[in-house]
DNA sequence: TGTGCATAATACGCTAGCGTACTAGTTTGC
DNA sequence: GCAAACTAGTACGCTAGCGTATTATGCACA
């Protein structure tokens, strides 16, 4: 979903309008902030979606590959191509697990850890510096109102569940 | 980006928080909202990435590819593969320019008109009913609050240009 | 003891976006 | 007037995500 500018399409006239700044700013953000750490950590070699799976990880070493998919809020599928790209990079590794024939279990690589850390310093640095000249009570008062948006949004897809 | 649930990451001890917090929530706001956008407009054979073109060539038909990019926030490539996929579909129509033997310019097909009106419809009633309960003050509260984290990554990326 | 249902993972095909390299055509500048 | 620099668009290859179908395995109930 690309991105009008500032420009005011004439739009939906005489209402509030809020409706389409919002949209755009959160498509705006939220694509920037994908750029801004993509390209952050590009001479990592890893992308921000793959620096997530470390993360979780890090944190729950040998989970399930729908463990994961379901903790990322992801398909199964993209995680599993995830994996894939993680695995091929060494940072990764698929075990079969003994109980379950079904099951991988996936594991940090030893290479991975520095990796993790090093990621969570430029993780941390730029949400700082993203946050830079916002007070507590304002980012409150925003996540707060995207609480809301989000909790709307699910009740919208629950409901036109076929 | 996948979205770490509610779960509160150990993360980032001793700060605010707000910084991961406000991540997740941006994430999810803007991935639900692509979900719930495509979903209820699936049946009309449209993504909102293609909604986002028309809209744009319902205000000024026969822009160029490179306009129609630049407006979009997008690549070329990107803009180039949407006009494809939006001529396969007869929505949209290629025309070379007389002037410039480089220039296609993008016009709608008589097609699309009713669609577009239609699409205006189906946007306008989802975006308001994430907004429900969300009173001005807020919306522009959060809004305010979004445009400085935009201007902030803004910066960040022009000033992390090699 | 099966048979039928659920689950883990994969395969395949689609849209979307990024980046780089290339081609054809246009403009600039000497 | 011609070479160099720029521009519009495309080709190609990559990551990422969605959805559906398929396979292999596990489980539960009759």
């Amino acid at each position: 979903m690309p991105t009008p500018k500032p420009a005011k399409l004439h739009a939906t006239p005489h209402t509030t309008d809020w409706e389409l700044r919002l949209g755009y700013l959160l498509h705006d953000v939220s694509r920037l902030r994908r750029s801004a750490f993509d390209r952050c950590v590009k001479h990592l070699n890893v992308t921000r979606s793959q620096w997530w799976v470390l993360a979780y990880l890090s944190r729950k070493d040998g989970m399930t590959q729908s463990q994961l998919a379901e903790e990322l809020d992801l398909g199964k599928v993209a995680a599993g191509g995830l994996i894939d790209r993680l695995q091929k990079a060494g940072l990764v590794r698929r075990v079969a697990d003994a109980g379950d024939r079904r099951v991988n279990r996936i594991f940090l690589e030893p290479k991975s850890k520095q990796l993790i850390t090093r990621l969570r310093k430029l993780s941390h640095g730029m949400n700082t510096q993203i946050l830079a000249g916002l007070s507590d009570a304002k980012l409150e008062a925003t996540a707060a109102t995207l609480s809301a948006m989000k909790r709307n949004l699910m009740r919208y897809l629950q409901s036109s569940e076929d």
